[in-house]
DNA sequence: CAGTGGTCTAGACCACGTG
DNA sequence: ACGTGGTCTAGACCACTGC
């Protein structure tokens, strides 16, 4: 009889041809992963009790719980003891910063707001087409913005966001909004970013960018190249921005 | 009967007083870093098998995993299927760069090398003995050093060393040795390195700087100010450093 | 082959949030 | 009181490593 203990349990490929060979909370994770990037549960919503899911997938309640704890560790959901478990957002003040990594040299709260200098459809420039897996001569949305800290300009930026994906995104509604851009991503064209690589390097300021930033003309600035990516590792931005790090720096931890 | 399933396990509290009220594995996981700390398994050794452990706390093998799991989601622990689990150390080629984030622009692998400028031992300043947690007058081993990548200066770093816990560190042992740093700290002086925080500006390059890195004066340099720490957060290390980002670009990650 | 960590299950009880 | 996630246990089998 004891060897019949797990006879019953079909693997879960069997049932899911397109899930390959691997750990079962391995499929359910991608399958979790399929569900969230399809906007089965939008950001900021609870998904499934994991003893529904349990049951939706034919597996047990730890078998779920491992594949929600990986996407848990990487910050694609939010558990809340007693309450359930939680899609991600950015917006909310607790992940405010998750990617913006500049803080003061104090410790003091900086006000922050954003001015928006251009937002227009053009060709995609070759590297960034590259950058973005379009094909060069896709249509991409550029913008620039300065974002200043308590009332002064740190942070100018020049963005990059595939066309198709951000239809009737505008300056007039950029101005509108209040809040972190990535939240506007996904509130009005579904497109939640969950991870992004940045290429840092010292640069002299240009003129235009001492113009916007209000520093000598040959000072030094961050420049910060970041690809950020939604679910499944596509990219879907790239975004060049020049730091003054004049009473500001770019925190990072290692471990 | 059933209602006795668990009346026969006391709190690991307890039967260890120096443990506060937490979860099982939350207990043993301190009890794990306090082991690791005193130098029980050194770096590069195997700990004990996980049902060794269990039996030895008297707790089931899965308390022992959770804490272990965690242990190694921070880099602490190794772990390796079919052989053990192991203590992390910076020697070894697999995270030879785990501290390390400059990276070329092109792919290339770089060939590095290290020119000791100094070491001495002086009187901590006021912001490296705050920063230490070192009473101020107290010594500090002070190091200076040029890293190159392809025979090309690129990082110029200033380092700091609390002296009570590096007695014995000269110019002439750094210069003997081949190898990261930090596994010299391992190695000789039993401090492990687990942990690091960075803050990053931009700077014009002082004449001194630009001597040393083969640049210009006053042209753009990252400045990295890093604190390290060991086990139990306690800090072990400040270093500055100024990188040249002319071919290479710090890497980061964030999600 | 024995020993290690890796996966999976089933079920108990706890802690938290809400009604 | 109920449902959620959080902890803990016990035991099975798998996959990898090394003798």
């Amino acid at each position: 009889m004891s060897e019949s203990a797990t006879s019953d349990r079909a693997p879960l490929a069997e049932r899911n041809a397109s899930a390959a060979f691997s750990p079962l909370y391995q499929q359910i994770k991608a399958l979790l992963l399929q569900s969230l990037d399809r906007g089965e549960w939008k950001p900021g919503e609870a998904i499934p009790s994991e003893l529904e899911l349990a049951g939706r997938f034919q597996v047990s309640q730890g078998t779920v719980r491992k594949a929600i704890d990986e996407l848990a560790a990487d910050n694609l959901l939010i558990r809340r003891q007693g309450k359930g478990t939680f899609v991600a957002t950015h917006h909310e003040a607790r992940v405010r910063y998750r990617f913006l990594r500049m803080a003061p040299d104090d410790n003091h709260q900086p006000v922050s707001g954003s001015q928006i200098l251009e937002c227009r459809r053009i060709k995609a420039p070759a590297d960034i087409a590259r950058l973005l897996d379009l094909r060069s001569g896709e249509t991409v949305v550029n913008m620039r913005r300065v974002l200043s800290f308590d009332q002064v300009p740190t942070i100018l930026d020049d963005i990059w966001l595939p066309g198709a994906a951000f239809k009737g995104l505008t300056a007039d509604s950029l101005d509108r909004y209040r809040g972190p851009l990535y939240g506007l991503f996904e509130s009005e064209f579904g497109v939640s970013m969950v991870r992004a690589e940045e290429k840092i390097k010292a640069v002299a300021a240009s003129d235009d960018a001492a113009k916007w930033l209000l520093v000598q003309p040959g000072s030094a600035l961050l420049l910060v190249e970041r690809l950020s990516y939604t679910y499944g590792d596509r990219p879907m931005e790239v975004r060049r921005g020049l730091y003054v790090t004049e009473k500001f720096h770019y925190r990072n931890t290692l471990n």
